[in-house]
DNA sequence: CGCGACCGAATGAACGTTCAATAGACAATA
DNA sequence: TATTGTCTATTGAACGTTCATTCGGTCGCG
């Protein structure tokens, strides 16, 4: 990730709160700059809009989801230990970051996600994607269509952050193993 | 369901649609009424106001997925076949009513959500959470935390859901079995 | 001086909501 | 049957507020 100004950073991450916590309407511009502690005209030094702000924010957090996969994960690791990283790795992300889950998760389901350009999106996909490639030529997975495959990684990992933030449960460490573990028992070959 | 008075059901459709292609905000009043086909000021004759508008829908939403779900089951069938008909259910319903999977996931991530009430959500969840209770009692499912399973259940249906109408993959009936089935394997007992 | 970063009051458009007025349905009265 | 009163459903112009955005100006640094 580029270096990015303290500023337009305190911005983002400004804005990143307040919409977890009012939503996209519901967050002026005029609270961000209060809250980032800058001027309402200095957001548009950085941002040409409200709406290029919230694009860029999705761009910013995209990355920070990706850094946080690659970090725990090492080349040695065994395919099954790998898989397992990646989904803790993700699932842990967001319930670390509940910020950063309710904005993604408001952002892909609103028409902001249309604006965003398809290549976005799939640069995202494309790490995840190959992933999943390489276990079914290495049988480990079965040769299943491999988008389908990512519904599963992606999205049970995602909604168990989300069921852990709502405190319907508390998810240790060891139940997000098993759910995990349940995710993988779905997918392997055998 | 009630009844409900026609006109209001137009402008509860209409908000749906319009929240759909332009979000909550983005969402005028003033356009729900011309879509709904009436005044502005008659909006405000059955809801107090565009708080309480988007929550009503959000609850005539969740009986009309309930609904599907109800309608494909039948008392007769084995308990595997009632699961596979109930993930079907709720992912044929998000299929068929783009609409509404767009609405649900704007609304459970925005601040609205907790201004609802937990019970409605509790009973929203409790059909589903009862029929895996018997799944484990009777020795189909994996002795686990029940709200995992639902995590389960309820993830990858509305994932696929939305991966379908993104239009990265078509899934067909015959795919969207294999993701039930995929899920079935990762919470059977065995 | 010149330039980029930054400020914040001012602006004008858009929006949620109100309300006085109207229309229609129904019942009671004469 | 005609008349009156009442209540609900509906209208849409008007109101007051809020908000995104602008812009003239300040500051500090090279």
């Amino acid at each position: 990730m580029e270096k990015i100004a303290e500023k337009k950073k305190a911005i983002l991450e400004s804005t990143l709160k307040l919409v977890k916590e009012n939503g996209f309407h519901g967050t002026p511009m005029s609270q961000v700059a209060k809250k980032a502690g800058v001027a309402a005209g200095t957001i548009y030094h950085y941002f040409d809009s409200k709406d290029t702000l919230i694009m860029e924010l999705y761009l910013y957090t995209q990355y920070r989801v990706l850094d946080a996969m690659r970090e725990n994960s090492r080349e040695d690791m065994d395919y099954k230990t790998l898989f397992f990283s990646n989904w803790m790795s993700r699932c842990q992300f967001y319930i670390e970051n509940p910020d950063a889950l309710c904005f993604m998760e408001q952002f892909v389901n609103s028409p902001y996600n249309n604006r965003c350009s398809r290549e976005q999106n799939e640069r995202f996909q494309k790490e995840v994607l190959q992933f999943i490639e390489r276990g079914i030529e290495q049988k480990y997975l079965k040769p299943m269509n491999q988008r389908l495959m990512c519904i599963m990684m992606h999205s049970t990992a995602l909604t168990a952050a989300k069921i852990q933030l709502a405190g319907q449960v508390s998810l240790g460490e060891e139940e997000l193993q098993q759910l995990a573990q349940m995710v993988w028992d779905g997918i392997k070959l055998n």
